[in-house]
DNA sequence: ACACGGGTATTTGTCGGAGTAATTCTTTGG
DNA sequence: CCAAAGAATTACTCCGACAAATACCCGTGT
């Protein structure tokens, strides 16, 4: 495909300039570009998840934007807007005169989707994983007790629908999942705060890339519909430390589950 | 002129009004433009306002790249970048032939800190407010029980240090307040939790701009110091729940004041 | 010897235009 | 009436040149 920009204008092959192993540019052509997914963001994959990892520490200037460029056979123009992109999320700053920066990791937007997908490419670091599992134990309650004092009829019908359709599919099968996905939802529409809304879609996807590393390991965990149904038994009495608590309940479950498996994985 | 305006399909364009040619550039000129702020963060700030704001409602879609680059008076290549960095946040998304459509509001990352930014810009939305405050509530008394738990001879010192600054330049001044975030900033080393750093990054973003909307408003908040000293105290003497009920009592001061704030400024 | 100020080189930032690719809408054939 | 082929539209990528900003070097003056 970046054929196409060295043949397009049939430009002979120049040997003053060697075109040096272009591994990145195969490692570039490797990165998963599904359908929505352009060039920017096979570069910004790429890239990221070099930082995030740690390829590329803090403090380390990239190389500069015309020779970078090149190396990954992209056009300038591409290049420039993944690295927006990398700009946008915290992970690097730009100077003219200075480059192309990696920014200390406080700078860095932890909880946004993309840098999460970047964090678990590869092997997810433990101190992390308890870090966002920490997180979730201090939000998560708290999404409850809220959902338990504002719930309307209809929160608590699209939860009971959803607690319904795991029941019925299981969390093997993907239409279990997605009815688990709905469950948590209808719980976070209920708790009427769009601030926690926007940071449960991102602790979302982090649970779901432990999930499938949990499925990669071929882990089996164990049923959490109860756990469920206490929450929703909870939220429906209005009891807002029981909704607390029983949610509080889960997250320990599914952090134990994550735990064991990355025990039972070592290198 | 209107180009840069929401543009809904089907709907007959009126004739472009007689007045000043350049409008638009006139308004991308007149937004803040610092040092490290270049052509392109401009207009991501022109744009992520206006639909932050809600003047360009989720689902619309806005005018080609060509014709609102040229209304704006940049270049495509700057207008495409800006627009990479408002669908970095989750504001937009872009497909060939259906254009660049506003995501719903649940897409949206709002604690990324450049979209609280433009969250206020303007008057904040009472409600807006309200959330960020109930996560607040959630989040930082489990920062403190953290630290208390895990904090170390350093981290005392430097909260110690931080409060005697404090304590000597008052909230009124600017170093006073540099102490203040010095405060908070050694609390969260104290915790040791980098996911729980990059979340509390971005709520002080956000307390800062609420603090920045108290002063504008000229209200002289209440002493705040011996709240900070009731948490340093249970931190250094290691009581978890003791740290967490003072640190609840500051989040509840703080929002008190910020309620009685927008109370008296009505729109 | 050192502080300071100006020039210079390097790097990102902006520009404009041309051609490519993907997706929706339309049209046509079954 | 539906489905597949085509047309139109839009974002995407590429290219090359110029402008702006700033870290660095060097000469100057004290």
């Amino acid at each position: 495909m970046q054929a196409a920009q060295a043949c397009r204008k049939g430009e002979p092959m120049d040997k003053a300039k060697p075109e040096g192993p272009d591994q990145l540019a195969e490692a570039l052509a490797r990165t998963p570009r599904g359908s929505g997914r352009r060039l920017r963001g096979a570069v910004a994959h790429y890239l990221g998840s070099a930082i995030v990892s740690g390829q590329i520490a803090p403090g380390a200037k990239l190389t500069g934007e015309i020779a970078n460029s090149e190396a990954l056979n992209v056009s300038r123009s591409a290049y420039r807007e993944a690295v927006q992109v990398l700009t946008a999320k915290g992970l690097v700053a730009s100077k003219p005169k200075d480059g192309t920066r990696v920014m200390p990791r406080s700078n860095w937007n932890l909880l946004d989707p993309l840098v999460l997908t970047w964090a678990f490419t590869g092997e997810p670091d433990p101190g992390f994983v308890r870090d966002l599992f920490e997180l979730r134990a201090l939000v998560e309650p708290g999404i409850a007790r809220l959902a338990a004092e504002r719930r309307s009829k209809e929160d608590l019908a699209a939860m009971k629908a959803a607690l319904a359709a795991m029941r019925q599919h299981t969390l093997a099968t993907e239409a279990g999942r997605t009815a688990d996905r709905e469950f948590h939802e209808a719980l976070l529409r209920a708790a009427g705060n769009e601030v926690l809304m926007s940071l449960a879609a991102s602790i979302g996807s982090a649970v779901n890339l432990t999930t499938q590393y949990k499925q990669r390991a071929r882990a089996l965990p164990r049923d959490p519909i109860p756990d469920h149904a206490r929450v929703y038994d909870a939220v429906a009495a209005g009891d807002g430390d029981g909704a607390a608590a029983a949610m509080q309940a889960l997250v320990d479950l599914a952090h134990r589950d994550t735990r064991e498996v990355m025990d039972q994985t070592p290198g």
